[in-house]
DNA sequence: GCGCGTCATGTTTGCGTAAACATCGGCAGT
DNA sequence: ACTGCCGATGTTTACGCAAACATGACGCGC
């Protein structure tokens, strides 16, 4: 910096008053200092800079896997919108989904350069550690019912899953058969309320969930065993992956769909609109979800105000063609 | 880290030997000073820690979108070994695939706090920027021919491509068609280009290829074009999701597979092994690749030595049940 | 017993930046 | 012409840490 306002003749701190966009500089001035820092090649060193303004404009992202289409969704529009507000955001996987993995990773968060973090994960598994959560960082997060402590961003997965189960009795099914994620998920067992609640208020029979674990094999082996029961006519799926190993069960047990069994998956993915036939399932607007996050988190950062609560982002059934009334 | 100090009877140098983990204080003297910065929660401030050292460790991943496979589990790879090396990953999305795109996210990377760059996209996009890559910063690049500029990683996908277009010919195919990924993508380049290479190696004629995006909707529209063809028998689809697409094209024309076309695709995504049928495909190994990266990006970071060049990850072929010989 | 080396610890300094304060020149109002 | 004020720019300082150097205590060999 100093060569800049060497080059510039002017002092180092009208380079500092250039380079962050301050006004009260003469535009001739301006124009040099520009000129000057081109020709160095300067750019600012962001370490002093965070240093001297105690903040990084940083966001922390920690989760535990990029491999579910929601989580990447996720992050990506929270990139995206954090970029938008001139946040980069940082990356910290929890290689192993157990209390100490997360521990390790809230230790390294606590050195890490963030002004904010946003935990993509069950909040459960963060109770044993919560003494490590640096105290008064700023902290959203998604997937979780941690509605009472912490400010919560979230699908609307009861609704999606009542819109699912409703839609299948509509048709008029006697009832509907339930495939789950595994059981450490919030979100299957948010999808697996609803669905037993709404069979509770239609006064209908809940068969004995099939669990699965998010996979697309585990949903060909729930398949399977539901393809066997000639009296299961309507499947509600924990997700699509799921749903596409069911339809595959299905298809090889010779059990037509939609003519012989409905099927409703969860999340539309892509690929779900593609399906053999294609599937109806729940969308899930990631990016509003990731959009939420982002801004509920500068809101602390910038008006050091906390507020815990829950909030929903809407769920939508998308009808395609894996669905009918039973024959 | 003086209130540590101060209250651990010490001065803030060996506070400072102790956060650092550097030799020579005296063990009853460490417990002491971890006695205290428990006590006061101290945290070391690592924008200070980086103005002095002079490093940020933490490496940028410059990329277009995390909802292709390949590129969330790159980064998961590269995310989880930086993490065992002690750095963290920024992510810079690229929101517009243009070069105003890309010359916006490096003009903010040379801003950021990084020691070194991951760039996952098409180098070409970089040319009209390169002025702009802050010279004498650590890059390494996946997806791209740039191999004579930079450190490339890459998964062989010529050798994927040749390996599934053999397999079609092996098992008796006359020929076999090929559904490639958009015009832009240096990976679909690549593997129509050894499908080709085998197809004149074996004087076979090589058909027209049909054009997707890498969407299952896309692949089901080429596959429909392709289902009106009584000749084609065997298709090469460059990406497994057109894949899913393209069966569903087939299955909708009645056309059977395996017994009458045979279908390969590429990636071996998760969900491939259940397709209707379960897809032979080539696996390419993301994960190597990410760690090939970092480790690459680590090398030049800390011996200062920049070798570009290419390094291949191996392809594997996973033979399924969507291809056969001809009936 | 003296000098020297060794080890644990303390003191000084500067990393690059920007806030706070200081300065300086000019212009409006009287 | 003088005061006062404002706008443009310069000077000083501190952010938190850790290298480099300084100090001081202790032990060992002669």
């Amino acid at each position: 910096m100093a060569d800049v306002a060497r080059l510039a003749g002017v002092s180092s701190q009208t380079v500092s008053r250039v380079s962050t966009g301050h006004p009260g500089v003469l535009e001739s001035t301006r124009r040099e200092v520009l000129n000057a820092m081109q020709q160095l090649g300067y750019r600012p060193n962001s370490a002093a800079r965070a240093l001297k303004r105690g903040e990084f404009r940083t966001i922390g992202v920690i989760l535990f896997t990029l491999a579910t289409t929601g989580n990447s969704r996720t992050v990506e529009a929270i990139a995206a919108h954090a970029a938008r507000e001139g946040y980069a955001i940082t990356l910290i996987p929890v290689a192993v989904p157990t209390q100490d993995g997360v521990l390790g990773a809230f230790t390294r968060l606590g050195e890490l350069a963030v002004d904010g973090i946003i935990v993509i994960m069950e909040v459960h598994l963060l109770d044993a550690v919560d003494l490590t959560l640096p105290p008064g960082v700023p902290v959203v997060v998604v997937d979780s019912d941690a509605g009472d402590r912490y400010p919560v961003v979230d699908a609307d997965q009861a609704d999606g899953a009542r819109q699912a189960v409703r839609h299948l009795l509509d048709l008029g099914h006697e009832t509907v058969w339930h495939v789950t994620g595994p059981d450490e998920s919030f979100s299957s067992a948010r999808r697996a309320q609803a669905w037993q609640a709404v069979l509770d208020e239609a006064g209908r029979p809940a068969p004995e969930c099939e669990r699965g674990d998010w996979s697309a094999e585990s949903g060909y082996r729930a398949g399977r065993r539901l393809a066997a029961r000639p009296d299961c006519t309507a499947i509600f799926v924990a997700n699509d992956q799921m749903a596409l190993g069911v339809l595959r069960a299905l298809h090889e047990a010779g059990r037509r769909v939609p003519e012989d069994v409905s099927v409703v998956g969860f999340d539309d993915i892509p690929d779900a609109a593609s399906y053999m036939p294609p599937l109806t399932t729940v969308r899930q607007d990631w990016a509003e979800v990731g959009r939420l996050c982002v801004q509920g988190l500068l809101q602390q950062i910038n008006r050091h105000t906390v507020q815990p609560g829950t909030v929903l982002v809407p769920t939508t059934l998308i009808k395609r063609e894996s669905t009918a009334s039973p024959l």
